[in-house]
DNA sequence: AAGGCGTGGGA
DNA sequence: TTCCCAAGCCT
């Protein structure tokens, strides 16, 4: 009788929530962004600030920059009336620029609105940079709202959970529906922190720690023997390599730097002029001076791997060069340059001083 | 709707 | 070393 029981409850969806969330009680990451215990609600502000860094990125690396931003920026009115190069040099080596672009346009939006976020997921989705993942995320660990929120711990955790092995991207429907399926109208914004936690300290992509896990128990991935195969993906493609040149330009203790243009690669960042290795030509393809070979920088994109030839120029004069600013090379690293030209820029300085 | 878009860390 | 991965969004 009570095995019967036991066994039909194993899989019951509505058994999920109440566990999970009794877990997270006792296991809660402490993050910088969340709410102590007891706190009524999170800030708005901080909720959507750390969702959009927080996104294809780690907690590790997020930690500086949201202490950095929320130091300098406290309020999304403050962060709306900042300068797009300050912003954008804040956010250099986090990676996805467009994210720092979206982030200015979202805050000015919001802004217009009277400083006020939207509390609703509809309302949340319309700004820029909220995709359905992040707008679900503010609207449930900000305002409370019940959403399926779905990234990519929860993929994996639903997937193990069902013993869903239709590969992803193409099985988001269903792993969506089944986040649906456990997802409980109270708790929302815990509930979501709790799959995510769960995702990140238990349910790994790895070697799931199950012994640990308080769904092992409901887990079809684990009854089946081997939820560390969940959830399938799609091969990846292999990256080609692409060769580039940046170019050193300096002159009485200053160097030559450009902002690249809004959109595409790095775009809206300050950077090195280049040859145009990124497919965004900045105008500087058809340097002529008198240069010397200054190393090879290798830096791995998303979809690419680059050889970036860096060339040193220390005689500018003959040098014929578009628009820029010139930076002074003690103070580089106030300049915000993306991590592969902030490599480039770390090896010519090695390279001037030896 | 598949591909562009960064980076650093862990196995 | 190499590969995979991380609280995705946009076009």
């Amino acid at each position: 009788m009570q095995a019967r029981e036991e066994a039909t409850a194993k899989f019951d969806p509505e058994a999920i929530a109440p566990r999970l969330l009794g877990w997270y009680d006792v296991h809660a990451r402490r993050l910088p962004w969340r709410k102590l215990p007891g706190e009524a609600r999170q800030d708005p502000y901080k909720v959507w600030l750390s969702e959009v860094m927080l996104q294809q990125t780690t907690v590790a690396a997020v930690g500086p920059y949201f202490a950095k931003f929320t130091e300098r920026w406290p309020t999304v009115g403050d962060l709306a009336a900042a300068d797009d190069a300050d912003v954008m040099a804040a956010w250099a080596g986090l990676g996805y620029y467009a994210r720092a672009r979206n982030l200015l346009a979202c805050a000015r939006a919001v802004a217009a609105m009277g400083g006020v976020f939207p509390d609703t997921e509809e309302g949340l989705r319309a700004l820029p940079g909220l995709g359905e993942y992040t707008a679900a995320a503010v609207a449930a660990i900000a305002f409370g709202r019940r959403a399926v929120v779905v990234d990519a711990n929860v993929e994996r955790v639903v997937a193990r959970l069902f013993a869903i092995d239709e590969p992803l991207p193409g099985g988001r429907a269903a792993v969506r529906f089944a986040a649906g399926q456990v997802t409980p109208d109270a708790r929302a914004g815990d509930f979501a922190q709790a799959m995510m936690d769960l995702g990140a300290t238990i349910c790994t992509a790895r070697s799931p720690r199950c012994m640990l896990c308080p769904l092992s128990g409901q887990c079809r991935g684990l009854a089946e023997g081997a939820p560390e195969r969940l959830p399938v993906k799609a091969a990846k493609k292999a990256k080609p390599v692409r060769q580039g040149r940046a170019y050193w330009i300096e002159r009485g203790g200053e160097v030559l730097l450009i902002t690249r243009p809004g959109h595409g690669m790095l775009g809206g960042m300050r950077a090195l002029p280049d040859d145009g290795w990124s497919a965004k030509g900045d105008g500087a393809a058809a340097l002529d001076g008198a240069w010397h070979s200054g190393g090879v920088v290798r830096h791995s994109f998303t979809h690419f791997d680059l050889e970036l030839q860096l060339m040193l120029c220390l005689s500018p004069e003959a040098v014929s060069h578009g628009s820029g600013e010139w930076w002074p090379v003690d103070d580089i690293e106030a300049a915000g340059l993306p991590t592969v030209f902030a490599k480039a820029a770390r090896m010519a300085i090695a390279e001037r001083n030896g």
